[in-house]
Formats: structure tokens, sequence, C-alpha cells
DNA sequence: TTGTAGGCGTTATCAC
DNA sequence: GTGATAACGCCTACAA
């Protein structure tokens, strides 16, 4: 790879101006211009990155922390910021964590040895200590790992009251909650929003609740155990797809017809609530409005570190499909 | 950040002195090993790899190339990529191409700024000149660009046979195919499979091919199209597991029952495929092994470039579920 | 066994 | 307008 110094010697000028041209500042002579973008031409140069990062401590690049991208959930984020982190000349990095902040603790510190600009994070595990000592810009996406970071969401409580308000109102009398990891905060306000709805009902108990661990093969079992225990239930509402899937698998499972003798709800708006049969009913989030939200948060705070963030909370939007009845 | 000589004032040694503890070579005097890694304790100290990268001309990161990480077949891939670059200290990129040359070639000249190390790329549409003078080692996943490039692939070509025979022997008399886009490596193969299978029966004819360029969408409007034309058509073998999932669709659509009245059955093993209902019988690549050893290939060249690679190929397997009837 | 110093490729500060 | 030159933080001859 040729370097600044080559260009220098072919345009006969010092690597102060080539310098000068690449970067369009400081004056340089028109035609001194011309000489130095010429010999830039011939050599095919491009300027080392690893140079300009040491020099400024900057590396233009950001990464984004997911639990795991093999969750369908997530590569729409992940679609999202590294558009967005290559519309502004970012370089992304993608680092799958597993919920495990040892992992994520490790990540941080190789990233910061890259000079990392700055952090997206899906994340529940990181403490609140080990986030405020850091020093590169961090915004939190989809949770809230602690109030001092800013972070952009959605209405999680609110949709899911509409979801729980949609079964009732298609007629269920008995609502049954596959739940989310109570602590991701994401998990926890769904559930409180089930609750919000249903809580004064006579028929209620803390046993229409079982975990589901935001996963598919947790819900299938936990649907069951539900269906089977109160063969009243006639509708579910599950705090993600996935597990609202799951569900729909365990009516099969079953013989119980979905949305005949059974409605089931979800929650996120991933395509593969689309493709089963029936197609899911759910509570969509913006996901690529968020992901590429909270970049461009991080991107500002990175060019504007003086400036700070506030959180931002986006809304969901009821998508009725064929797993529940239309409303009466 | 603390740097190499606020160790060394601290340990009151050389920056040399410490720059050998860090990387353990040359000789260094055990009491002063000590002093020296005391120091760093106590600072804190991580070296900087920017500037280890700009000495050495190396970044320790390499980069994934993909089409686009929201379809379903790639986080598993990704995945399996990012554990290893990670295991191995690697930091992992990834570049969602959209099968756009200029996006890639973008991509490309960004990250050899950055001195990447090396790349696993799943593309059609780098030419064999573009790739041919890059001279960072690059591995293929899942498509062979052209033949110079070391790739770890599967039995496509087998495995579509085998998926078609399947469907004869549990009894279909008409098989339509849904293709990929015949400028994918793998997409031609499964092609090529089906007609090895097909091409001599009395009844078959072009006609009962139809393009579902590997998406749910296109799929599902080119199996309807598929089934109107030839009501006879008894089953289907999709190219990929999105397409299959189209047709599955696109029969529920036609009140088609499947597998009673048509079999339908796909290719990859995506998980979405076992979701389904039916669930999706399917010919499944070993998808993290692929991309595992496609990182393990490309690591070993970029530590020592000398050993010249040789392309893998795995083997697919059969996996019953519910969209085909037994074989009788 | 340890220290000095040059260089990796850029940028920015200061002269001229 | 332009050119030296000192950083940025690290590594490795080469000396000592």
């Amino acid at each position: 790879m040729a370097t600044i110094k080559d260009v220098s010697k072919i345009a006969n000028v010092s690597v102060a101006t080539v310098s000068r041209v690449l970067n369009n500042n400081g004056y340089v002579k028109e035609e001194t211009k011309k000489k130095v973008l010429a010999a830039i031409e011939q050599l095919n140069y491009r300027p080392n990155d690893v140079a300009r990062s040491l020099f400024k401590g900057k590396s233009k690049m950001i990464a984004l922390f997911v639990p795991d991208i093999r969750n369908p959930f997530f590569p729409e984020l992940a679609r999202a910021v590294e558009d967005n982190a290559n519309a502004h000349n970012y370089t992304f990095i993608l680092c799958n964590t597993d919920n495990n902040s040892v992992k994520e603790l490790t990540y941080l510190n190789a990233l910061l040895q890259k000079s990392i600009d700055g952090i997206v994070i899906v994340s529940n595990t990181m403490s609140a200590e080990q986030l405020r000592d850091i020093k590169v810009p961090i915004v939190a996406l989809d949770r809230k790992p602690n109030e001092n970071i800013p972070s952009v969401t959605v209405n999680n409580q609110e949709g899911a009251i509409q979801a729980v308000q949609h079964l009732k109102q298609s007629g269920c009398k008995y609502i049954g909650h596959i739940s989310g990891p109570q602590d991701i905060s994401s998990a926890k306000d769904r559930t409180k929003g089930y609750l919000a709805v249903v809580k004064e009902e006579s028929w209620f108990s803390e046993d229409f609740i079982h975990s589901g661990n935001y996963t598919y093969e947790e819900a299938f079992e936990a649907a069951k155990n539900l269906l089977t225990r109160f063969p009243n239930i006639d509708g579910i509402f599950a705090a993600n797809d996935m597990m609202a899937i799951g569900a729909l698998k365990a009516a099969e499972h079953l013989g119980i017809l979905v949305p005949n003798d059974l409605s089931i709800i979800g929650f996120d708006g991933i395509q593969m609530g689309s493709t089963t049969s029936p197609a899911l009913t759910t509570m969509e989030q913006p996901l690529y409005t968020i992901g590429k939200r909270a970049t461009e948060m991080l991107l500002q705070k990175i060019e504007s570190p003086e400036k700070e963030l506030v959180s931002e909370e986006y809304q969901v939007t009821f998508i009725q499909r064929s797993s529940t009845k239309e409303r009466r």
C-alpha cells in the first residue's frame, strides 16, 4: 500500500501538503492540489485508517452487543445499526454476549483497546457500576439496563395492556400469560401491562402466569402446562413472538384450535410470526426505527460529546392476523 | 488510558522491557518482570491495539460479508464466524452487501484501510478479477464465486437429488421446482439436482420450474402460478426453506392440503422451518459447522499465509417433518 | 539482561 | 502557501 510519503514524492511536495489536500484544510494552491490529486490517483493511494486512529484516538468503529444474533428478534436491529453506521462511514462490529456479563466485559475491554468510538447495547446483565465508569458513549436499545444510560425503547407496558384488552374484546374470558425473564425491563413491563388488565378479575391468580424465558422451547412447555392445568383458558398473551409461536405449537400439539378455542397474541412483530399457521396476531415494534434511532443518538454523542442524550420511547402497533378473533 | 511509558516509569525500567514482558519475548529478569507486572496491575494498563496494528500492519479483525443479516439463513453462519473469531481474539465485523458489487467494493476498500486481516464472504457478485488482486485472505462460504478462491460449501446437487427422490419415493408423480437465483452456485446446483432426477420423466417440461429468487414473497407467487397452471402437481422442491415456506402459504391460500394433496420439501434447515404448520421437511445444511470451518481456514491462512487452502464440501442431511409423507 | 532510538502512517503546530 | 517536525503508542534492532 502506498503511503502519504510516496504521494508527496511523486507530487514533489511535502507530506504536510498532501495531508492538507486529503483533509481539505489549510491553504493549498489550486495547482499543487492538482498535482497531489494526480499522484494520489496514480498510486491509487488510500490513507491508512490505523495511523489516523492512532493519532486521533478514534477508530470510526461502533459495536452492537446482542445476546445472540440467531434469535430472530435481533437481525432487524443489527441491520438498522449497520446501515446507519455504514452511512456515516463507521465500521460495524457485532458481539454476541449470550447475556453473560463476563463475556460482555471481555468484549468491552477488547474494544476499548481498539479505540472503539461507541456501543449500542441490548443487555440486561451489565450492572450500573460497570456501565458508569465506561468513558465511551453507550446507548441502550430495547432494554433499560439502568436509569443513567440513555435508551431507545417502546411503550412495553401500554402495548401489553392493548394486547390483553384485544383478547378481552374479542371474547376471551380466561387469559393466561407467558412471561419473559423478569430481569429484562421490556419483559417485566409487559407482564406489568398484563397484570394491570387482569389483576382484578375474579378468576385471576398468579398461576395464570408461566415463564417462557423468551424462548420457543420453554414457551412450548409453559403453554402446555398452562392449558392442561386450566382447560378453560381461551386467551394467551405471550411476551414475545417466539414464545407465542411456541404456544401455537403447543395448542396444535394438544389439539386445541386457534383461534376458535384459543386466541394467542404475541409481541415484537418478527417476520416469523407471519409465516405460521395461523399467522400470529401481535404488537409490532418499529424495530428498524428504534435500531436506527439508537445509532443516530450514539453517533451524535460521539461527534458532540458535550450534548447530553435523552432517552426515547416509540409506540408499538397492533397487527391483527389469524391467531386471534377480530374484535367484536 | 495508561500507556506503556507510564508503566515503564512506575516500574523504573525502559519501555522496551515492559514490551518484553507484555509479549513474553526476549530475556527479562524474574524480579524486574514482577515489578513490571505490578505496575501494569496498578495502572490497569492495557496495550493500545491501534498502535500495535500500525506497527504490525495487522488488525486482528476479520469481516463477514452477507447479503442481508435479516435473511434467516445468515445469522447461524454469522454466529459461527463470530464465535470462532472471538475464540482466537479477533474482532468480528459484519457487512450487509445486498448482493451489490459496488457496496461490496466500498466495504472492501474501507476495510483494507483498516488493515483488516481477512474476510469470509457469502457472495456471488464479485467478479473473478476483483477478487484476484485482493491481497487479504478470503474464504468463500456457502457459494463459490469462482474457482480460484477457497470455499466451504455443501453437496448441493446431491442433496437436491435426494430431496426430489424423497418426493418420488413418497408417492409424488408430478414434481415442480421453485428455483433460486441462477447466478448463485448453490441455487444452480440444486436446480441441476432437480433436473437430474426429473428431466427424463414423460410429463416434464421447463414450465415445471419457476424462479422464486430465494425469497418468501416471490416463492409464494411462483407456487401459486405453478399450482394453478398444473393442478396435478403433487410435489414441490423449493431450493431453500424460505421459498418452501412461501409455497406452504400458497398451498394454504389455494386450499390445497399439505402433505395430503401436495408434498413440499425445502433446503437449508433454518429454524423457521420447524415452526410452520405443517413443519417443513428439508435437507439440512450443517450451517454452524461450515461457518466455523470457513473461519478456521481463514485464520489459518492469516497466520500461515504460505500454506495454500483447499476447498471443502460438507454433507446435507434429510430431515423428515410433516410437509411430506414418509417414504413408503 | 536492559536501554536507546528509529519507524509504523497520519495529523497538526510552527516556522518560513 | 508550503515544509519541517513532533507527537499518537508500540515494537524491535542494535548497543551496551
